[in-house]
DNA sequence: CTACGAGTTCAAGCCGACTTGAGGTCAAGC
DNA sequence: GCTTGACCTCAAGTCGGCTTGAACTCGTAG
């Protein structure tokens, strides 16, 4: 295929101009010459910004991004690195289940406040959210989850 | 059980009380009294405080979140618009399953690069990253209270 | 009764991820 | 060969989500 400019790339990924300079700036994708002004890309940069989209669209961070990729393809990080990615969205994923589930039932269900409601509760509970509950017995506390409250610094 | 100070609220859930206040100021949480110039909290707090963290790290904006929470519990949205939540997760969740898989597959996977390989293509694919008609959602890492360190710039 | 320290207010700052605007430049069409 | 318009650069602006700093105010210990 054909190298494409910047426009075209625009096109066919969605992503606006200034977003693709911006990647540029940023490391994230790079173009492989000029044609006058404009830049060009190899049309591989169109699965490099599906990899980006996809990147982002599972909450990570430009500069995460750009941590994992290579120039060439994916995998910079080492097996640990990607792997604790990879728990993160473990923990990510029952979450965002719940909150579905938990809207979904929110929308039909009777009860005056849906914290009164079980199936809300058990929702909630699920995504690990009831860590916040006035719980009874003190099970654990902040700082003894993972390193701690928040790094103030 | 006895209202909580803003310093016990954050240190049952792990929020900064600078957050608590953000919060407060932004009609998320409401302090229910003073104890000298200490806000005091419902311990109901706690439970409102889950809700948001759930709703954070499922992507959604403060400015959302305040719109779904009525003083009392949860939906103050319609139907239709609680749905649209749900299908908007309905279609991120995929996304970071994928992710999830490619990652894991990535740190042992033996292509030289991760787009020739099958199994990763597939994940990319499920992801639906191919396409870029949407904008991606998913603003934010939304890293949840008390599980884990709070990279600081 | 005074001092202290923890919590308060308000404004400003900061980071990430972009977008916008002003002014420059190039190749293409007339 | 000059105009035009698309793309360029660089700086600044925007927005969400907080954090930080300075100056202030209480309740409590002494």
């Amino acid at each position: 295929m054909k190298d494409l400019d910047i426009v075209e790339v625009s096109r066919h990924t969605g992503v606006p101009a200034s977003t693709l300079r911006y990647y540029e700036e940023k490391g994230l994708i790079a173009s492989i010459g000029r044609r006058g002004l404009k830049r060009l890309f190899d049309p591989a940069v169109l699965e490099r910004l599906a990899l980006i989209s996809l990147g982002r669209a599972s909450g990570f961070a430009l500069a995460e991004i750009a941590e994992m990729l290579t120039p060439e393809g994916l995998p910079r990080m080492d097996r640990a690195r990607l792997e604790a990615k990879a728990a993160e969205l473990d923990r990510t994923i029952p979450r965002l289940t719940a909150m579905r589930e938990g809207l979904r039932h929110a929308a039909k269900c009777p009860a005056e406040r849906p914290m009164d409601c079980p199936t809300f509760r058990r929702a909630v509970r699920l995504a690990g959210a009831g860590r916040f509950e006035a719980a009874p017995i003190a099970p654990f506390k902040a700082e003894e989850v993972g390193s701690g409250p928040r790094a103030r610094h």
